[in-house]
DNA sequence: AGGGTGATGTCAGTTGCTGACATCGATGGT
DNA sequence: ACCATCGATGTCAGCAACTGACATCACCCT
């Protein structure tokens, strides 16, 4: 399916895209909803493994921690597909409506923390707000961790992002 | 050019829309890049009031007091043009491409603002989680006062929500 | 008057995406 | 073994968003 590195994402029609699969046109839309969802398949399983986590974290924990718990647990998930990681992050980046999709499933796992976190019993606004954060600190981290060619391992830019954000909302400089 | 409310965003077509305004429909995509920019044209002006706050702050303030001055500032705009704001996002929010939309305005204002943030000196992780954090901050309390019927300014629910972040970073549970 | 410039119209074409209907292979009940 | 059913796929026709190329027209400047 990865045509797209080939030839980049626009000048990949779907119907090449089926054909290479051994598919028709038709078929390539029952899969998936528009062309740009190839791409983002796993981003539910992301997402299930961030809810899962942080339910899993100690009904104590402060909010922040149990999000914390969840980055921790997908940052090394992503750290054992680097490489993917990266190919996928090429071909997404270079085009606007991908980054634009991408945008959406970064809400939407937002959404899904702040949604976990209400279940733990954390009224609105903090739910809320301790997702968007929580996804701030990955969208950050995650940029760096790709951009980077020393192999810090994603779990340390994490563990910035968090103290950063501290650092920040605390009233901090740097 | 509100014939989305009238009929929906899906079902007017980019013909109509233009015939109503005495326009081609090619003259339509001269003026928009898309059939969604149409509604958010006021972004740019946004953008550079968020910019332009921030860039007025006093050197000495820290940068969450900096982003906090924009987003007040921004508050004070929307309460201004309230009933233009809920019209505007009763269309939007009722479809999946126009909310998409939105993010990436959204992603763009806190570009911007950590772009700012940068110019005053402050370093990276720290700008982009300021301007992240900020934007966290006007999405959630956006939503609490375009659905709010209670007559209180957004400023309200923007102070609402950067205590609740801080308190959030702090280990606060609630 | 004439020439340049910018906004608009016209036209033809590509491509993403959808609905309706046909086909076909596997599965399961009798 | 037969057939009914169902899910996945193919076929076809069509709409609407978007684009490039070229013509036209209004307006201004000299």
């Amino acid at each position: 399916m990865e045509l797209y590195g080939e030839r980049g994402y626009e000048q990949a029609t779907v119907t090449e895209i089926a054909a290479r699969a051994g598919l028709t046109e038709r078929t390539f839309f029952r899969h998936y909803a528009d062309k740009r969802e190839v791409l983002f398949g796993g981003s539910a399983l992301l997402q299930e493994l961030l809810v899962d986590t942080l339910a899993g974290a100690p009904a104590t924990a402060a909010p922040i921690d149990a999000v914390a718990a969840a980055l921790r647990a997908a940052a090394a998930v992503f750290d054992e597909r680097r490489e993917q990681s990266l190919r996928r992050q090429k071909i997404v980046s270079a085009n606007a409506e991908l980054r634009e999709r991408e945008l959406v499933k970064l809400a939407s796992l937002s959404g899904a923390l702040a949604e976990s976190l209400r279940a733990r019993g954390v009224p609105e606004p903090a739910a809320s707000l301790a997702g968007e954060a929580g996804i701030a600190v990955f969208k950050v981290a995650f940029e760096g961790w790709i951009e980077e060619t020393d192999g810090r391992p994603m779990g340390v830019y994490i563990e910035e992002g968090l103290d950063g954000l501290k650092a920040v909302m605390a009233g901090g400089r740097a």
